[in-house]
DNA sequence: CTGAAAGCGCTTACAG
DNA sequence: CTGAAAGCGCTTACAG
């Protein structure tokens, strides 16, 4: 009626996966010569090597995790953090890109990828503590604003984590890869430029965000270099959005009715301004040729399709894995900046 | 010069996380008693429970969820599964509305989301064990097309799942959240018959899919209960792209020039026929009125913006979630069908 | 090259 | 209500 202990064991694993104590006994070894086997083999005869591999497809064994975790410190799983207000994120065609490469690059290493939103305060308070208590190895963190108040305590909690873009307002050595946000805007205006245009406006991004500050300061320094004096009345600001950049153009026309081209900070934002453009009565790109910054999905569809500066997303989230991975394994911080590309299309 | 062992422990543990070892110290009681505060603190008197409370708060201690995964036999996470070609899903905005979702409804309890995605055999292949292994409690399901086989690896591994959507070639009561696509068709085509049309087409959706099966039941269904023949010069099959619904309507177009409404299975297959029926010098709705089905962000921006069938996202999610944990707990498959909404703007 | 043993941080019957 | 103890499935010095 009452089982011994042994019995119960031993009818309660035939539920359960097998564990690396089957694969010993099916091997006719040691559980810690399976342990050995399993983390890369050496130092195992080849005749156990063998017997070990034999007995591990035979039972379907696979390492359990949290056994693993338990005895290495290690969690064995990586974060994806949206540290944005959700909707922004998940309706930017650009953060699907950058989930896609990232879940493909990890998948590849067998490391799950935990997905983790705190777009407000009380989504970080919760999250926090679920960080910093190792609960995984490091975080890939997407956050475009200034002054992220979670990095500091993946500082304190010595976290390993990579940033994508460069974390404004911080100081010291932090990991982190961009594109060259600053050389890609100097690219576009400077295809302006060569293709006759003079008066060249611009609608700049968030300036609390990298690509804000940097794309606006790749304008007026390509203006400069070419001895153009700066005219504050063709620059304008606006927020990512496609709204943004319909009403930022209608200003810039409003001010500066004489402009024949305009670098836009993001092909969203492009895209209002091709409407804005159009209702004004005026061609694009014969009156006024734009120039949009992404190549997202948009920018081959829009009328006309628009030339842009293409980021290299695939690039930004394998570095991304990569330098999270050196620092997990003890490395230090760097920064990685990766080149854009100019895609010529018909708006400029 | 050598510490003892236990020296060496304190020391090494002054750099790492607090444990329930130390809670209890700090609170004068055993780990037994600490470990059942942690579960919700039953039989645990009030003044045991608040010095653990008290030292939980001082410490600032986390629980280590591999610790506990290993005795209780449970991983604490779901995974988020995408069994179907990348590139479809993440283009698709249905998916990141639902992928937000899901990420909200899991973090209110607490519940990592592992995000994995199997779109090719290969990956299915590398996934599987990891996945039977236990490796997590429960999987959100997303693939739209017939018989996926990671099914029945779940069956065989009695691990809980729920599919978004009817899995199509599967016996057996298995668990899965969708909308009422029939009825949602029924309702679209009604109000194009209530609108004065009667020469009504359809471009349906791939027809191995539940959505693309019952969309156009839902479109026959309606017709025949209006005593209206069926003829098959009105129906195209796309298949969800844009570019597939502007040539089927093209081809309906060639086929049936009287034509006075279509009813299209997905918004972006609608703008695509929008852009074929005004190519043809046709207008929307005067000539033809078109109805779409997702209420997709595209809708209210194509032109004319799109009447069109609203699916419940947000609670096909949230149910997803909540059948799934009611698995885990041990209840039995459900299925759950979620009423749609007509949404009517201006192209019907 | 290999086995025996300790230990990772929890939970949970089992006694009391 | 509470403590002592066993055990979850691994890894890793330590001897040999």
């Amino acid at each position: 009626m009452t089982d011994t202990a042994p019995q119960r064991r031993a009818r309660a694993r035939s539920k359960r996966p097998p564990t690396i104590h089957d694969v010993a006994a099916h091997a006719g070894v040691s559980r810690g010569t399976v342990s050995r086997v399993l983390q890369g083999g050496d130092n195992v005869s080849p005749a156990a090597r063998e017997a070990v591999n034999a007995a591990i497809r035979k039972l379907g064994y696979v390492v359990n995790r949290a056994a693993r975790s338990l005895v290495t410190q290690r969690a064995g799983s990586v974060a994806f953090l949206l540290s944005e207000t959700q909707d922004r994120f998940f309706s930017d065609p650009n953060f699907t890109t950058l989930l896609r490469g990232c879940t493909a690059a990890l998948a590849e290493l067998d490391i799950p990828l935990i997905l983790v939103t705190a777009g407000s305060e009380a989504e970080r308070r919760r999250i926090t503590p679920y960080l910093s208590a190792h609960h995984v190895d490091g975080v890939l963190l997407f956050s475009s604003h200034r002054g992220n108040p979670m990095i500091d305590h993946f500082l304190a909690a010595d976290l390993p984590f990579v940033c994508c873009g460069k974390p404004l307002g911080q100081r010291g050595a932090l990991s982190y890869v961009a594109a060259d946000d600053r050389e890609g805007a100097k690219n576009m205006v400077r295809h302006l430029l060569e293709s006759g245009r003079t008066r060249i406006a611009t609608i700049a991004g968030p300036q609390d965000t990298p690509g804000g500050l940097e794309r606006l300061a790749g304008y007026r320094e390509t203006l400069a270099e070419h001895g153009i004096a700066h005219d504050k009345r063709l620059v304008a600001t606006g927020d990512y959005s496609r709204a943004s950049g319909e009403s930022c153009m209608y200003h810039l026309l409003a001010r500066a009715p004489d402009l024949d081209a305009v670098f836009v900070a993001s092909d969203l934002m492009a895209d209002g301004a091709l409407t804005a453009i159009q209702r004004a009565g005026l061609r694009v790109p014969e009156d006024i040729a734009v120039g949009g910054f992404d190549d997202s999905p948009v920018a081959p569809s829009t009328r006309p399709p628009l030339t842009t500066i293409q980021q290299p997303w695939d690039r930004i989230s394998k570095m991304m894995v990569r330098q999270l991975l050196a620092q997990i394994n003890g490395e230090g911080p760097a920064t990685v900046i990766l080149p854009t590309k100019l895609v010529v299309r018909e708006s400029a």
